[in-house]
RNA sequence: GGGGGUGUAGCUCAAUUGGUUAGAGCGCUGCCCUGUCACGGCAGAGGUUACGGGUUCGAGCCCCGCCACUCCCGCCA
C-alpha cells in the first residue's frame, strides 16, 4: 500500500499507529544527526523524522540525498512531539511520524522556482509559472483555487439539477456567424474552402433547444473568442449557460440569486443575502459611471447640467448647449493628489475623447483650480451643497455627452478609490460581495460611423413589451428585456428574455438592424424557421465561470483559476502552442500558408 | 492596431551623475551539527545585465531597433 493517510490527517488520536504517507518532499531540515522531512500532498503536510539510532545506515543515507519535490512514500509510527516542539502553523503540528521505511518513488531536479515558500512563490514571474505550470499548481494557493473551482462547478450542477434543468452538450464545431466576436475557424478536410467555427457561445443552440422542448437547459460551456486578451479574458473560457421556457425576467433573477447563494455557501461558506439590489442602466451610469457599478464604496457622481447651462465657463455651458451634461465627483481626502495622479486621471478622460480634466483641490480653505475663477457664487453654492465639499476634497468634472461624461468619471472614480486605498483612507472589505442586477438596458445603440442601429446585447433580445410600438419611431427609447448580474464592479453575467415570434425577430433583423433579407436568411434562416414551428417564450443568461471563480478565489486574474491558461498573445508557454502545422496536414486540409513558413 | 510598465545569478531584488573586478537574501554544491519546522555554522560555485545595433575614453544605466511577459484602450453581437 502506498498510502494509509493523507498528509493533513494525523492527529494525537493516531499516536501509536503505523502509517504510510505519500507525497512530495516539501522541506528538509538536516540537523546532522537527525533529519526532519515534511511530506506534502494536496491535503497538507506532515513532519516525518529520520533518527539514525533507530534506522539502518542505508535508509538514513537515502534520506540525506532527498531534496525538495522528490516523491516519496514513508512508513513509520505516529508519535506525539516532544514538549515545546509542536508547530501551531500546521494542522498536523502536534504529531510526527518516526520513519521506519522509505521508498523513493521519484527524484526531482533542482526547481526553477521555489514552491514551498508562499511569499516568494507568489512573486515569481508569471511567465515562469506558466512554463512550469505543474510546479505552480503544487502551490497551496493554486491547489486551493482549483479545488474552489471544482466545488463551484459541483454546486452549480447540483443546484441546476434540483431546479429541473438538463445539462445538454452543444457542438464545438459550429458554423461561422459573422457578427460579434472574431471566431476561430477550423478547416474542413472534406470540402476544400469550407470551415467550421468554434462557438463564441452556445446562444443559438440553446434557443433551438427551447424550441426542441427541453424547457430547462444548462451547460458549463466552453466558449471561444479570437479577440485580444485581458486579465479577465482568455481565448477560451467557460460560461454557465442557462436557458428556460415559459418564464419572465423575474424567474431568471430568482434562479440566479438561488444559484449564486448556493455556490457561495458551498465554496466559501458565505451567506449571500437575496434578493439582489436592482439598478436601472441609466441610474447605474448616473450614480457610478459604469454599467457594472462597484458599490462597496460611495463616492457617487452628481449632475450639474442645470446649474452650468448658462455658465461663464464655456467648456461647461458649451457642452450643455450641444446636448451634453456636466457631471462631477467628490474624491474625499484626495486634495493632496500628485501631479502624476492628476495626469493619470486626465489620460482616462482623454481616452474617452475629452480635451482635458477640470478639477478643484480644496486645500487650506481655498479652492485651488484653474477653472474656479469662471464660477459665480450660485454655481459654487450648488457644488458645495450637492457634493458636500469640505477641506481636503478633490472635485473632478466631466462635461460631455451623457454616456461619455458618466464613463469618464466612472473610470476616475475607480482610480481614486485605488489611490485612497493605498493611502489607507478607504478600506474595502475583501470578504464583502455586493451583488446587484442592472436592468432596463437600451435595446439598441447607434453607430455614428455606419449610421445605423445595432443591438446593445444581441439581436435575439426581446424589447420590453410596452416599448415595442417605439421600435420604428424612437428606437433609442426602446428598453430591452436584458439584465446583467454584477458583483463588486465585475460583470458576472448577462442575459435576456428572447424574441420567440418570428415576425418580431424578422422586424429586428431587417427593419431595425437593416440586415438585407437574403443575408438574414443565410445567417439566421434556420432560427427563423425553427421559430415558425412552435417556439415557446423563453429567456436565459450566461455567467462567466472563470470570473466567478476568480472572485471566489480573491484573485484579479482569471489565469489564476484556469489550470492551463494562455498568455496575452494566446500562447501556451508550457506546450508552445500554437505551432506550425506539417506540410502534409496543410495539404490534407487544402490550406496554403502565405507566411512562407510552411 | 495603439499607449504604459517590466526584463540584471536558478528565484526575488540592488547597483549614486555613465566610471574599479555587477552585489545581497534565498536556492544550489561541499564540510560541520540529534529537536528542527524560514533550522543553524563555515566554505564555494554560479552573470552574453532578454536580444541586435549605436553614442562614448568608458554603457546594466543614454539613443535606435527588436523579442517576451504584463496592465490598459480599441476589440469582446
Amino acid at each position: 500500500m502506498k498510502r494509509t493517510h493523507h498528509c493533513n490527517e494525523l492527529r494525537p488520536a493516531h499516536v501509536g499507529q503505523t502509517v504510510t504517507l505519500s507525497g512530495w518532499v516539501h522541506s528538509r531540515r538536516d540537523l546532522g544527526g537527525v533529519i526532519f522531512i515534511d511530506i506534502r500532498d494536496r491535503e497538507g503536510r506532515t513532519q516525518t523524522v529520520f533518527d539514525p539510532s533507530d534506522l539502518p545506515a542505508d535508509l538514513f543515507a537515502r534520506a540525506e540525498k532527498l531534496r525538495s519535490e522528490c516523491v516519496v512514500s514513508v512508513t513509520g509510527k505516529v508519535r506525539g512531539r516532544p514538549d515545546g516542539t509542536n508547530n501551531a502553523k500546521i494542522a498536523t503540528g502536534e504529531v510526527e511520524v518516526a520513519v521506519t521505511a522509505l521508498e523513493v518513488l521519484n527524484m526531482a531536479d533542482v526547481l526553477p522556482f521555489p514552491v514551498d515558500d508562499p511569499e516568494v512563490a507568489a512573486k515569481v514571474n508569471e511567465e515562469l509559472r506558466l512554463k512550469y505550470r505543474y510546479l505552480d499548481l503544487r502551490r497551496p494557493e493554486m491547489a486551493r483555487n482549483l479545488r474552489l473551482r471544482s466545488k463551484a462547478a459541483i454546486a452549480t450542477r447540483q443546484f441546476m439539477d434540483e431546479q429541473g434543468f438538463l445539462e445538454v452538450e452543444t457542438p464545438i464545431l459550429f458554423k461561422s456567424t459573422p457578427e460579434g466576436a472574431r471566431e476561430f475557424l477550423v478547416p474542413n478536410r472534406r470540402e476544400p474552402g469550407t470551415f467550421y467555427a468554434l462557438p463564441q457561445s452556445p446562444q443559438q443552440f440553446k434557443q433551438i433547444l427551447m424550441v426542441g422542448g427541453v424547457e430547462r437547459y444548462y451547460q458549463l460551456a466552453r466558449c471561444f473568442r479570437d479577440e485580444d486578451q485581458r486579465a479577465d479574458r482568455q481565448l477560451e473560457f467557460t460560461q454557465v449557460d442557462i436557458e428556460m421556457s415559459f418564464i419572465e425576467r423575474e424567474d431568471i433573477y430568482a434562479l440566479i440569486e438561488g444559484l449564486l447563494k448556493r455556490v457561495w455557501k458551498a465554496t466559501l461558506n458565505a451567506d449571500v443575502p437575496i434578493p439582489f439590489k436592482r439598478l436601472r442602466f441609466e441610474e447605474a451610469l448616473n450614480r457610478y459611471g459604469a454599467d457594472k457599478p462597484e458599490t462597496r464604496f460611495e463616492m457617487q457622481l452628481a449632475d450639474f447640467t442645470g446649474e452650468f447651462r448658462s455658465s461663464a465657463f464655456k467648456v461647461f455651458s458649451g457642452a450643455v448647449a450641444s446636448g451634453g451634461v456636466v457631471k462631477a465627483l467628490n474624491a474625499k481626502g484626495l486634495a493632496g493628489a500628485t501631479q502624476g495622479q492628476i495626469e493619470t486621471m486626465t489620460e482616462y478622460a482623454r481616452s474617452f475623447g475629452a480635451k482635458g480634466l477640470a478639477y478643484i483641490k480644496v486645500e487650506n480653505g481655498e479652492w485651488k483650480s484653474p477653472i474656479v475663477k469662471f464660477f459665480n457664487d450660485a454655481e459654487k453654492q450648488a457644488l458645495i451643497a450637492k457634493l458636500g465639499i469640505e477641506e481636503g476634497d478633490l472635485i473632478l468634472f466631466a462635461a460631455d455627452q451623457w454616456l461619455n461624461a458618466c464613463e469618464i468619471l466612472g473610470k476616475i472614480r475607480l482610480y481614486c478609490a485605488e489611490v485612497l486605498q493605498s493611502q489607507g483612507k478607504l478600506t474595502i472589505d475583501p470578504n464583502r460581495f455586493d451583488f446587484l442586477w442592472v436592468v432596463d438596458f437600451p435595446l439598441l445603440s447607434f453607430d455614428k460611423e455606419q449610421n445605423r442601429w445595432y443591438s446593445s446585447h444581441h439581436p435575439f433580445t426581446a424589447p420590453v413589451a410596452e416599448d415595442v410600438p417605439l421600435l420604428k419611431t424612437e428606437p433609442k427609447k426602446v428598453r430591452g428585456q436584458h439584465y446583467d448580474v454584477v458583483v463588486n464592479g465585475v460583470e458576472l453575467g448577462g442575459g435576456s428574455i428572447r424574441i420567440h415570434q418570428p415576425d418580431v425577430q424578422k422586424t429586428i433583423f431587417e427593419d431595425v438592424l437593416q440586415i438585407p433579407p437574403e443575408e438574414t436568411k443565410l445567417r439566421f434562416g434556420y432560427m427563423l424557421e425553427a421559430f415558425r414551428h412552435g417556439a415557446p417564450p423563453h429567456g436565459g443568461i450566461a455567467l462567466g465561470f472563470d470570473r466567478l471563480c476568480a472572485i471566489l478565489s480573491g484573485t484579479p486574474s482569471i489565469r489564476d483559476v484556469i489550470a492551463f491558461p494562455k498568455t496575452a498573445k494566446g500562447v501556451d508557454l508550457m506546450t508552445d502552442a500554437p505551432a506550425p502545422a506539417s506540410a502534409r496536414q496543410l495539404r490534407e486540409l487544402h490550406i496554403k500558408s502565405s507566411d512562407g513558413k510552411s
